[in-house]
DNA sequence: CCAGACGTTGTT
DNA sequence: GTCTGG
DNA sequence: CCAGACGTTGTT
DNA sequence: GTCTGG
């Protein structure tokens, strides 16, 4: 997964619910309706927090702790998943800061240079997607603020999403949810089985808006594909 | 030993 | 923080 | 990935 | 053309 993915605000009141999560009226802004979140937006993310599952802000591309500034966060949205528990910039937060990031779908470009157009995946019925995440704390040395930052894990594409790119993100059922947010043993066996491209049978394909590829797009419109040009006018000779 | 990296995606 | 390269 | 910028001086 | 920001 590159660029984007989606979430609206009806399935993030299904989801808290679902989760039981704690809702922070300071954050309530995070719940809009969001059609396009770009790399280094603001997004939240679900983790155990005393064995209770909390939803907590976040943004998305992760930013070291031990990093001196943000300045790598956008290249750090995306952890390869056959290398996370080896690479060091992610083997930390992968052996003790796991974490779920619910969206309901992701966008990838297709076709040639120059005519490429986005699409959005989604499950067949639109219920939400977790898609498996690293995330880790940051103190800012200048406002000594903390924040939190994440990244989502890929894997290989499956069926659904290989005509179009061959990496996606890793999707979490579920029944997985609590063996990968649990962090308080070691169970690597378990997580690589989770770590494999989703099951193809309910993921789906829709044209999207090619306005999708301006961050500052951010409307229901975006979740169809644009209208077709229709015959040309020319308004001189009409 | 110190300095410097530490990451992913894409390529008509 | 921790590993790699020089 | 795409969209948008692409510069300098001087600084509570 | 090429880099940066989102």
């Amino acid at each position: 997964m590159c660029g984007r993915f989606t979430l609206t605000v009806q399935h993030v009141t299904d989801v808290a619910a679902a989760v039981e999560a704690l809702v922070d009226p300071l954050h309530a802004e995070l719940y809009r309706p969001r059609y396009n979140i770009a790399p280094t937006s603001k997004h939240f993310i679900l983790r155990l927090e005393e064995s209770r599952r909390l939803l907590v802000p976040a943004s998305w591309g992760l930013v070291n702790r031990w990093a001196p500034d943000r300045s790598g966060a956008a290249r750090q949205f995306n952890a390869r998943s056959e290398t996370v528990s080896v690479k060091p910039a992610y083997r930390g937060a992968f052996r003790s800061r796991r974490c779920a990031v619910p969206i309901d779908g992701f966008y990838e470009w297709r076709g040639p240079k120059g005519a490429r157009e986005p699409v959005r995946f989604h499950a067949r019925d639109e219920r939400v997607l977790w898609l498996a995440g690293l995330y880790e704390d940051w103190t800012s040395p200048k406002t000594g603020e903390v924040t939190l930052s994440f990244s989502v894990l890929t894997t290989d594409a499956n069926e659904v999403v290989r005509p179009v790119h061959d990496r996606m993100p890793v999707l979490l059922d579920l029944d997985a949810l609590p063996t990968w947010l649990d962090v308080s043993a070691r169970n690597d066996e378990a997580l690589r089985a989770l770590m494999v491209p989703a099951s193809p049978g309910h993921l789906v394909m829709t044209p999207a808006s090619r306005r999708v590829g301006s961050v500052r797009a951010d409307d229901p419109a975006l979740l169809e594909p644009d209208p077709e040009p229709g015959p040309r006018q020319l308004g001189l000779f009409r």
